[in-house]
DNA sequence: CTGAAAGCGCTTACAG
DNA sequence: CTGAAAGCGCTTACAG
């Protein structure tokens, strides 16, 4: 079994009380006390309960993560790096996967909440269009920010990127290069992100006056390879005229280039093909894609150290200023592009 | 603050411990008393208070995970196995990154003991050579299960792949299109995988009479892209004969095709190349990947299963014999092999 | 400098 | 069927 501040109180024929201060550097404790007390507990091996401590301190120095796909590039970059600023401030992270799932991430926000995290981190689900789950965390005091996919109703700290900006500033490239009919392939209704990026695309159009045309635009739900390749096919059919795309992510990008090359279409010679969000497979495909990089990692970092903040804020009773860190983004020209 | 026992029995006027029994389904208590109870739980948004019932129960419901890398596609994909399966049994996973650093390492096991988890998921780092924070925990009755990256000498419940057989396979395959001087890019000396997948493309190589040439296998630290690419280019340096090439993991493999593809060297004509893992990357590169498939969630999946009963069987006391799963692998035959 | 005591919020053996 | 009480392993205000 596990060794107990009893056992090295027994051990030593002093008090808990003396025991439990003398690990945790007192300064009412001598020397001598001290001394023979870490000793001890170094030679039995102690490791305080921390079952015990947080009940006590009501605090468990565990946070939770809510994300919607863990096998997903961004999203274990983010990933890494919450657990790894995580662990330089002593926390630990749980991490639950949503799925996509509204049903799925409700749960998971009650559990994080019966564990008594001290903070939850969360990227919203595409499913997700009532957001009670979320004010209900806030309102019980436990610190939450999100990350980026957030609602933009809800009151609390966020960190993203600016995506309409970087929608329009690749779109503006493809323009620049020289396209006259462009497409964009976006994501689901819900997430903001995939609404930014579309009104970052609509935007670059007006201001260089293209006319938009909304059937140039598609609609992809499950955002994965096969769905590139299935709307690649679908877009050669509806227009032959397209010389430019802008995707919402790489991956379906990839699928896209993907079709585009077995159809023996010319990327770029006969379509410039932009993705969205770096993924390392970016660089390596032929040709390699044209994107805008999306720094995961760093997001990840960011938001832990929001959530820090005010889980400290939080604890001293200091009132808590919501923040919002929006991350450059930048257009990475490769090979599917002109 | 969050609602308690006390409260939910102040409000009705009964005792804590009558609520307590009745939101457990106890059947010593009254139908009527059981229903109150529930709805004002429910009314309340009681949820309790886990510290409480793990320093009770002795039990957290929660286990740890530690893994060398988490932005890697076989990994991300056992992360996501783990999580899964842990979810529907009611376990909670805190996630831990070594970055295949031996120190890291045994910290986090320290955290996660002291963290009191149910149980302990690990692939070991590269670095790890000695295994005394293993087998503490081991003596310490906390039950861990080791994967893909385990260490023969201790004596626990282990999930992996027969990498020297897989190895062999891809190897033998090589050697059957026609491969006359085959190479291998190995894995660090420490991890088992690396050695047995090292020892199957030898065997192969004596089971069909070639000579087995030192001068042919080069060993690689980093297992990175970029590594990948280095030591194409020195192998072609090295070596204008060689037809055939065996690469311990897709990500150098992708690497080096790169280097082959810049240097006009062709793939497959002119040499053969396998990984092995079977990223998705490795199906959507030019020419796509010859590899081994290596089911990264089905290794966490059965990992959390053999966890869970090891758990169980200790909570009542049972003898708990160690189990060896051994996942099967495929070959998958693409463009990067004739 | 040391320690007795209360209490965190539960569970459960026991008494009635 | 209900509840008083002990106890899980800590921390900390308080007394001496």
């Amino acid at each position: 079994m596990l060794v107990t501040l009893k056992q090295i109180a027994e051990e030593l024929g002093i008090s808990i009380t003396t025991v439990s201060k003398a690990l945790k550097e007192y300064p009412d404790v001598s020397k001598k006390t001290r001394k023979l007390v870490r000793e001890t507990a170094a030679m039995l091996n102690y490791k305080p309960n921390s079952f015990a401590v947080n009940l006590r301190t009501k605090e468990s120095k565990t946070i939770g993560l809510i994300i919607p796909e863990i096998v997903h590039h961004f999203f274990s970059s983010v990933i890494k790096g919450i657990i790894s600023q995580a662990e330089k401030k002593g926390y630990l992270v749980i991490t639950l996967q949503s799925n996509e799932s509204y049903e799925l991430e409700k749960k998971q926000i009650d559990l994080l909440i019966s564990k008594r995290v001290d903070g939850i981190l969360i990227s919203l689900a595409n499913g997700t269009a009532d957001y009670k789950h979320i004010s209900e965390v806030l309102n019980q005091e436990t610190p939450l920010v999100m990350f980026d996919k957030i609602a933009k109703a809800i009151k609390c700290s966020k960190v993203t990127i600016d995506d309409r900006k970087a929608a329009y500033k690749a779109t503006q490239y493809l323009i620049d290069i020289g396209c006259k009919r462009i497409a964009h392939f976006r994501g689901p209704l819900l997430p903001q992100n995939s609404i930014d990026r579309f009104l970052g695309y609509k935007q670059a159009l007006t201001d260089n006056n293209i006319i938009y045309d909304p059937t140039l635009v598609y609609l992809l739900n499950k955002m994965s390879f096969d769905e590139g390749k299935f709307y690649a096919n679908q877009l050669l059919k509806d227009h032959n005229d397209v010389d430019g795309i802008f995707i919402n992510t790489d991956l379906v990008a990839i699928g896209a280039i993907s079709e585009f090359n077995n159809q023996g279409i010319k990327v770029p010679e006969q379509i410039n093909v932009i993705g969205f969000s770096n993924w390392f497979m970016a660089s390596v495909i032929s040709p390699s894609l044209t994107t805008i990089n999306q720094p995961g990692f760093e997001i990840g970092k960011k938001a832990f150290k929001l959530l820090y903040k005010e889980i400290k804020d939080r604890k001293k009773k200091k009132i808590i200023n919501y923040k919002n860190i929006v991350l450059e983004t930048d257009l990475i020209v490769r090979e599917s592009t002109v």
